[in-house]
DNA sequence: CAATTATATTCCGATATCGGCATGTGTCAA
DNA sequence: TTGACACATGCCGATATCGGAATATAATTG
């Protein structure tokens, strides 16, 4: 074994902020590769790999429009990281403060578990 | 250049499954490096070592207990995350199953833009 | 068919990642 | 000081990533 799981998962498909942007561009509708590439100043050969990912984790749909291929958003796969993150929701709530800090570990220093 | 940014960056650090783990552990409350390396089935220096990411991007605090260290979550960083995958939120809602995709397609053969 | 345009794929180099193992550092206790 | 824990760090190998350049494939037009 080497290395865990990588692309092919919304996760870490997410987490290439060239991709972010490409489906911050795509919520405006569909686009051809070559318009996307040049609105995010990447290659075109950039832009046609990172949708690829896009579209193996199911982020994006393509259909064939003659001579181009135009990309279009499918956010469903975005739901459960998006209800993954929301899990913590009530801890980015919660003042980290220095002075709740300090509280807290006092009284933690007590309560073992 | 040979690749983009990396760890440092929290949806990169939440990309990795067994840190994924961790921070859900964490939210019961601060854990040893041990008790959470046992926990999780991987080896302490692996859990050190994820532990360091999550610290370094924010996701995790430490303070030390004796001999210990015990690590607690700090989520703050994940609400800017949660935001930017809300902004999807409308568009995970809009049904794309083959009857919708077939009207779509109609539709936008006619609208530009 | 040839030429053109749009996109995908392949090959490459540089670099980062993750896991494993060994070893360092720090803290407490006798 | 010497052990014994708890944890961090360093080094290594295998592999994946991203970007760039060149090339292949597809569809359109003449």
């Amino acid at each position: 074994m080497a290395r865990a799981a990588t692309t092919s998962d919304v996760f870490n498909a997410i987490a290439e902020p060239q991709r972010r942007e490409i489906l911050v561009l795509l919520r405006a509708g569909e686009r051809p590769v070559t318009e996307l590439a040049q609105e995010l100043r990447m290659t075109q050969p950039g832009a046609s790999k990172h949708l690829r990912v896009l579209r193996e984790v199911g982020l994006v749909r393509d259909r064939k429009a003659g001579k181009q291929r135009l990309y279009g958003l499918d956010a469903r796969e975005l739901r459960p990281v998006h209800d993954w993150i929301g899990g913590f929701e009530r801890f980015w709530n919660e003042s980290f403060n220095r002075l709740d800090e300090y509280v807290q570990n006092l009284k933690q220093a007590r309560q073992e578990e």
